[in-house]
Order: structure tokens, then sequence, then C-alpha cells
DNA sequence: GGGCCGATTAGG
DNA sequence: CTAATCGGCCCG
């Protein structure tokens, strides 16, 4: 697969920790924004006690129904949007959550949506980054492969470069290094920091 | 209907 | 450190 390509179906078809860290440096536009996802974390449908699948027969029935690729977007404390990506056919199933992004497109219409002037402050954050998109419950279920108005496009990171780590905020099967990220990058959500590894 | 929880964030 | 705020889920 070659960089700036769309993504394709098939790239959703493989398991979540695959997915999770390829999705790094691939480019998630909707509606005239823009950025490049930097931070991900991979879910597990099976045998993942962090998962929504785990103890909400909603998220179960989410996986059954719809196709990969599909965006699975959620309320978070009654306050935040989460938006992930349904992984779906390969050795497991499950999501990716998008984390951060860098900034690419939009930007002057993020800082207004976010009310915050620095790029960095835009998209740190599986919250901030669905307030700079306005993605919200309106999405959840939709194909941004196909939807109009979304675009996914492939990244040209060199694998070996990009960093795992525990998952952030979760607090059941923290052990899992299922969480990826750029290191020293300005844009993910927190300062790296605690065990972190090359996969 | 009530109670609890949570893949977060901003502000003090 | 904590408040904010609500869908999903379980219980009765």
């Amino acid at each position: 697969m070659e960089s700036g390509r769309k993504l394709e179906r098939a790239f959703f078809q493989r398991n979540p920790t695959i997915c999770a860290k390829e999705l790094i440096g691939c480019t998630l536009s909707f509606a005239g924004c823009a950025g490049m996802i930097v931070e991900t974390e991979a879910y597990a449908a099976l045998g993942d006690p962090a998962c929504h699948t785990w103890r909400r027969p909603s998220a179960r029935e989410f996986v059954l129904k719809h196709q990969p690729g599909s965006a699975y977007v959620y309320l978070n404390y009654g306050l935040h949007w989460l938006f992930n990506f349904l992984v779906k056919g390969g050795e497991s199933d499950g999501f990716v959550l998008i984390r951060a992004l860098k900034p690419l497109h939009g930007i002057e219409i993020m800082k207004q949506r976010r009310n915050r002037l620095k790029a960095e402050e835009l998209c740190n954050g599986p919250g901030k980054l669905t307030q700079s998109l306005e993605i919200n419950g309106v999405h959840h279920g939709i194909d941004p492969i196909s939807a109009k108005g979304w675009n996914l496009s492939l990244g040209k990171t060199d694998l070996a470069t990009i960093h795992a780590s525990s998952r952030i905020g979760i607090t059941q099967a923290r052990e899992y290094p299922w969480r990826f990220f750029l290191p020293r990058c300005k844009f993910v959500s927190l300062p790296s920091r605690g065990a972190e590894s090359h996969p």
C-alpha cells in the first residue's frame, strides 16, 4: 500500500493491534478539517475487559451488524464524544480509538470550536479531536470509507519508529501495551512517560 | 424509575 | 484535586 492512497476496506479486516499501529501516520479528514493520526489504542472484542463489548450488549451487536471500518462513536462522561474504527474479519475483532491528531487542514475552524489558540491543543486527546472535527453521535455507525465528506488516506510512517505503551484512562486490563503513538510528538495526548517499548 | 459507571477535560 | 453531565446497563 502506498502513501496518500485511500484506505480500503481490507485495511480494517485485520487484528485491532495491527490496525491501531498502522493507522499512525494516516490522515483522517472530515468536512474540511484534517489531521494526521499520531496516537491510537486497540481494543479487542473478546477477552479484553476494557472493551465495550465486555459489558455492553449494544457494542457486541454493533460489531455483528456493521462492516469493518465503520465509525463507533460514543459519549464518555456525559461530555465527550470518542471516535473509533470498527475492526472486523481478521483473527480477532475489536476497535481502534483515535486519541490524537496532528492538525493539517481547517486549523482556524478547529481553534474556534475548541476556543484554543495553540495547534498542539486542538486534537491532543480523544475528546478534543472530536470537538475540533465536530464528530458526534450522528456519526455513530457511518462508514467513513464511503461517506460523503470523509476521507481516510495512508501515511508514510516507518512502523519501526512507532512506540507502544499501556492504554490510558482505563481501569481494566491496564497491562496490555495497546497504545500506539509517535514518540516525541507534541501532538500526542500526554508527554511520553511510563513504561514504553517498541512492539 | 433509580443508581452506578466511565476509553475525558478544564480549571483551581 | 474535582466538577461537569448523560447513555448504557442492571436491578427491582
